[in-house]
DNA sequence: CAAGACTCCTGACGGC
DNA sequence: TGCCGTCAGGAGTCTT
């Protein structure tokens, strides 16, 4: 699903596409399309606004335009943007006609997906943590971080206020770069092993970035219409019964926080009382 | 503060 | 073959 690394490689894809170009049209279909404001009022204000940037923050993207507002969404589970020549009525929650003569799309099968228009971004997004890639998140500060929560690594690595920008494949995968358990909690996680965490997300992300994201399903696709290359590289997100590409044991899958969690048995050693907790979820 | 449940939505998939 | 139940998952909200 659209995470950081495939936000990235949307971010990258239409910025060349797009800056400098203006919107003659726009139209939103359906409901709950805007997380915020009515769709006249979301229409009227980009007519005849150039896009002067493309950026991300976290999961979100970011068109900057010429009038100081911004264009915010989120792609959720299966979100789409990208630039065409023809429009896909099916799927379209908006549609923005561009001076060239093509169409920026925002589609979306399961419309979870949302935009809206902001003055700034602190008025458009929720409390977020670091961005990953940024130079903030060091081992220093994730072993602060960890020490100062006591919550499960799992829930607490998707949590964006924590960290922003890693879902729940990039969570599974960094954990087990860092032969950290997804049960384990924070306050519990050795400096050592908390600066291996820091590097694992760091190292994750942007062998994800290189590869233009993960597609193991129908709904990925860059906005270039490519699968990204990523999931070929996944060591247990996915792969549970396969051997572990590192040590052999068996990749297994358990649920925390109503997540598919996928970790190694062997390089992620449990912490004391995980395996009764996780069997008794299942019962109940 | 932590954590679980629930909600939104629909394509894909397993079972019979 | 076809119908139907279940699952997946980001993030907000509500409850325990």
């Amino acid at each position: 699903m659209p995470e950081l690394p495939e936000v990235e490689t949307v971010v990258r894809q239409v910025r060349p596409q797009v800056v400098g170009r203006t919107i003659v049209a726009a139209q939103v279909f359906g409901r709950d399309v805007l997380a915020r404001g009515t769709p006249r009022a979301f229409c009227a204000a980009l007519v005849g606004r150039r896009i002067t940037a493309v950026r991300r923050r976290a999961k979100y993207f970011v068109l900057d335009l010429d009038d100081g507002r911004l264009l915010v969404g989120h792609l959720r589970m299966t979100g789409r943007l990208y630039v065409a020549r023809e429009p896909d009525p099916k799927r379209t929650r908006a549609r923005f006609d561009l001076d060239d003569g093509r169409l920026l799309l925002f589609t979306d099968v399961r419309k979870f997906g949302r935009l809206q228009l902001a003055r700034t971004l602190d008025e458009a997004l929720p409390a977020l943590g670091p961005e990953p890639l940024d130079g903030e998140l060091d081992g220093a500060w994730m072993a602060a971080a960890l020490a100062a929560r006591r919550r499960l690594l799992k829930p607490l690595l998707l949590d964006q206020s924590f960290v922003a920008g890693l879902g729940n494949i990039y969570v599974d995968e960094s954990l087990h770069r860092a032969g950290l358990h997804p049960l384990r909690s924070s306050d519990g996680v050795p400096r050592q092993r908390a600066f291996a965490l820091a590097d694992a997300i760091r190292s994750v992300l942007s062998a994800a970035i290189a590869a233009e994201g993960s597609s193991f399903d129908t709904f990925y696709r860059t906005p270039e219409g490519r699968p990204g290359a990523f999931q070929d590289e996944f060591a247990v997100y996915g792969r549970d019964g396969q051997p572990c590409r590192a040590c052999g044991a068996l990749i297994r899958r358990i649920v925390v926080g109503q997540r598919g969690t996928h970790f190694c048995p062997r390089c992620q050693p449990a912490p004391r009382g995980a395996a009764r907790k996780a069997h008794m979820r299942r019962r109940t």
